[in-house]
DNA sequence: ATGAGTCTGTCAAAAAGTTTACATTTGCAA
DNA sequence: TTGCAAATGTAAACTTTTTGACAGACTCAT
């Protein structure tokens, strides 16, 4: 108990929230822990509760029926998910699998509906994430539907270097994250090879530099002018 | 001043708000006309105003540098946009343009502001609206990156069946709308040679009817199979 | 009724990305 | 250390869509 309280008190997910609101939140929070590749939800399913990511982080995936898949998100430590099927009642929009181990902070439909209830004053709490989300959306849309995918690629490799980028010593910065090409082409809607092909003429012409499993960005400047 | 009380009291745009929240709404927003093709906002600018539609509709678009364009969205009498902004500060993320002409509330971000902290019950009622807006853009996100051409085609067309569906007395149903395949192409992130195409393909398998600026959707089931 | 602007159909060439196939490299665990 | 699974590199053939170009059809306002 007290360790539930304690990893919940110290993660960001309860920032901003009414003092009165962490109390009842903590009494009826469940903890779930996650392996790697455990399904949370799935595309379709009634939507039975929102999660706060903990530790770890949890992607969500839109698959075709052709087994074509579209990695849409990738949700760490003190954002939550979920929450739009508990708004209205609609079935989930995506698939949501753990990326590595997680925990997961579970929050039941009737424990929010109480809490609100509760404490109305809470609503206002889930704007930002909702704006948040619809702009990342919207983004996605423009970028897949507008651009070509060397831009695609460039923009991403961008975004990936802002969240994940991180000085190693190395020359550039290093993109910390488990990313093989598969996933890379999962964000960017195109084959695996195709982006194999765009990785290989970014690093001839010197803009980054690629090692098994391993990704530098050397020339943010130069991925800025490709990205448009 | 009547005038602008009646037109919104008849418009669905307060549907569900509290009492105390219609008498100052009606108060600070204004009423403002667009003549076709009239830009309301642009991609980049700030926010400063949400807009409810009343009368006709208001179009959002990206543009790239290379000129291509993406129509996102299409917003009708009852609906709200540009609320995003104003809640959190970013810049506009479409132009908006009306689509013949129409009639817009404006309600300034420091009307918003005041109302809200006079009523914070009202964040409650953006709720289901970014809701839903997240759907729909998720959904585009899923259907223009997981599925081809004539899929997205035939979705889309039975999306505009769904809202703009109607029996004219001739068979089908025409899509009551102004949509050349120039618009049609913008929504679909392909050129309009290549719509052309495909609604020639479907005419000639008898799943719709073409005519000079006109569409029958003749067989529902057909474009569903179609669809996946 | 007529001319201007809008909308549609079509085609050939080019480009972009997929598919299929296979070889190689790397990291990790038994 | 060896074997396996994961990840990467490459290429030819193919498919889809774009590009650029043009002709014809339709509408509407003057």
């Amino acid at each position: 108990m007290s360790n539930k309280r304690d990893i919940l008190l110290g993660s960001p997910l309860l920032a901003g929230l009414p003092e009165t609101a962490i109390e009842p939140l903590l009494e009826v929070a469940k903890l779930k822990k996650l392996v790697d590749g455990q399904l949370l939800y799935s595309q379709g399913e009634a939507g039975e509760a929102m999660y706060g990511v903990l530790s770890g982080s949890i992607r969500l995936y839109n698959r075709s029926e052709q087994g074509r898949e579209l990695l849409v998100m990738q949700v760490e430590r003190g954002d939550w998910i979920g929450e739009v099927s508990l708004f209205d009642g609609l079935p989930r929009s995506h698939d949501a699998c753990a990326q590595g181990p997680c925990e997961v902070l579970v929050l039941a439909k009737a424990d929010l509906d109480a809490l609100l209830e509760k404490e109305p004053a809470m609503y206002r709490h889930f704007i930002p994430m909702l704006c948040r989300k619809l702009r990342m959306a919207l983004s996605y849309v423009e970028n897949v539907a507008l651009y070509s995918l060397p831009e695609r690629l460039a923009r991403r490799l961008l975004e990936l270097t802002e969240f994940y980028g991180e000085d190693d010593g190395e020359q550039g910065l290093r993109i910390t994250l488990h990313l093989p090409q598969e996933d890379l082409a999962k964000m960017l809607a195109v084959t695996r090879q195709a982006v194999s092909r765009e990785l290989k003429r970014l690093e001839s012409e010197g803009l980054i530099r690629l090692a098994y499993g391993k990704l530098w960005v050397l020339d943010q400047a130069g991925l800025q002018k490709l990205a448009k």
